[in-house]
DNA sequence: TCCTCCGGTATCCGATCGGATACCGCAAAG
DNA sequence: CTTTGCGGTATCCGATCGGATACCGGAGGA
């Protein structure tokens, strides 16, 4: 049996580069995490860690001005003494969740499978 | 102005797992463009190359062995001569399309704010 | 006989990522 | 005056990731 060629043709590009933009947001360590707590109101640097606290405070650091700078979170200093800091997610923000809520579903399946050396702790 | 404590809960844990099993598989490097251009069906080696050519034989070959290990995909040796090798997703792999699609949507919506320094055509 | 295609693997390399640890200035509290 | 908490930053380090390049055996075709 001879090896047939395909002369089907592929889909159109797929639009990559909004998802690029998106799983590099999401991607990065405990961004998911940083997130999910702020669903739950504004929260402080302090806060947020001690709700994560394996994560060290140079990498929640990077987190939150990556977040900021997507416009997925406000950074507000309140005029404290001394000042603190807030973050909050803004509306963009909030439309993160159903789009992680997705992959949370999809994740799931996959473990379910069995298929995924899942189940380590790691990270 | 004091510095007033916060007593107000954060929610609950995150169900961080499921999270990571899925932005571990679709976060790699041309992994979505992979599972992109199989959802047209069966796809061989060299014609995955073909539709996505920066990729290195590599890399799509590490994203193939993590993408079936997932049983995302499924990867059959077709009795040709010489043998030819179909990739394909499963039911299971296509479960993620809408949650790449989610992805899509919100990555359409942070690129649009112009906050996010993409439009680089990096990776 | 030599060439090409298929489906990869082997090696090297630089960049980045995230963890560990230490440290900072400021202000209030004790 | 010393301590504590806040909101980070600085430095170092090992691991991993992905790109570049080269190469492979077997089968058909010219």
């Amino acid at each position: 049996m001879a090896l047939r060629r395909r002369r089907n043709r592929s889909p159109a590009p797929p639009p990559s580069c909004p998802l690029l933009a998106c799983t590099s947001l999401i991607g990065g360590a405990w961004a998911p995490n940083v997130i999910w707590y702020l669903s739950g109101g504004p929260r402080r640097f302090t806060e947020l860690k001690a709700d994560i606290p394996p994560i060290t405070p140079r990498v929640l650091s990077k987190r939150l001005r990556e977040l900021e700078k997507a416009g997925v979170i406000d950074r507000r200093v309140l005029p404290t003494s001394p000042p603190s800091v807030d973050y909050e997610l803004t509306a963009l923000g909030r439309e993160l969740l159903p789009a992680i809520q997705a992959i949370v579903d999809v994740g799931t399946r996959l473990t379910a499978t069995g298929a995924s050396p899942m189940a380590s702790q790691k990270r």
